[in-house]
DNA sequence: CATAAATAGGATAAAAATGTCCTTTTATCT
DNA sequence: AGATAAAAGGACATTTTTATCCTATTTATG
């Protein structure tokens, strides 16, 4: 379902859901080193998000990167969508041509609902809502 | 959810639980070419199901591939399995660290029940269920 | 202004997944 | 027995994904 650089992607803006703001940026370093992923590769990560303007970022002394208010209140699907693309979330589980409602593959009746229902639960929910979750202690990164 | 190469398997088995059985062998060429398949890689697929279990081939002038009706009573589980490989079937997300009920990552709840349901769905049909919507007209591959 | 600390970005490496080609083995049919 | 047609299997090629390294740029601070 999510490509590692989707699942590295989606840890580090939750961490920085939790930990960050703008008074409180967060080096690439050590946010790797907490979700134990490789380093240069989650910057590179960070760095598309914060083009994108998913992520902030800040240059130089005691910069890093950071979540506005504003950022944590979007949806994790966003940023999925970002890293994964699109189409390769919503395709058919066989890549079968054509496949829809009207024309679904063997296996459409059984994947297309789970997965339709699971990028809704990332829509309805915002990074804060994880983010609180995580804070609290009832699930983690 | 499913690699290239699991989309393959299942579209190519399902193909011989609607064409093939014991006096109706399928060559690899046939069959890849109604799938708009990659021969070689697809025959591949095939070889390593047969070497399994779960496909039956015979070599020699009039050989092929096929199934028969015990192993069209399997369920799509067995196969995706064997070529996915049940730990990244069951795995967690965003491959969080020994993410599990009690412990959740934050996307568990979301995410997990999909998943399990999906496999469910894949584990309470035989070849044979899928074979019938596909004969049916209901469904394709 | 110099220095240090941070991200940005380019180039490259390594690994995994996907795909192709060619030879060997086996079975069937004439 | 020989010819033919099929899968089996090994080797290799290509592409994509994942990962690392190095330099440039930016910014705060002493």
């Amino acid at each position: 379902m999510l490509s590692q650089s989707g699942k590295y992607a989606v840890r580090a803006v939750l961490y920085l859901a939790v930990h960050s703001d703008e008074t409180n940026k967060i080096g690439f370093k050590k946010l790797s080193e907490d979700l134990g992923a490789p380093a240069a590769f989650v910057a590179k990560l960070l760095q598309e998000l914060s083009r994108k303007g998913h992520v902030n970022s800040s240059k130089g002394k005691n910069g890093g990167f950071y979540l506005t208010e504003s950022q944590k209140h979007k949806n994790l699907l966003e940023i999925i969508i970002e890293i994964e693309g699109k189409d390769k979330l919503n395709n058919c589980v066989l890549d079968a041509s054509h496949c829809n409602h009207k024309h679904p593959c063997a296996l459409h009746h059984i994947a297309y609902p789970k997965q339709k229902e699971f990028l809704n639960g990332l829509k309805e929910k915002t990074l804060l809502d994880f983010a609180s979750e995580i804070k609290k202690g009832t699930s983690f990164l």
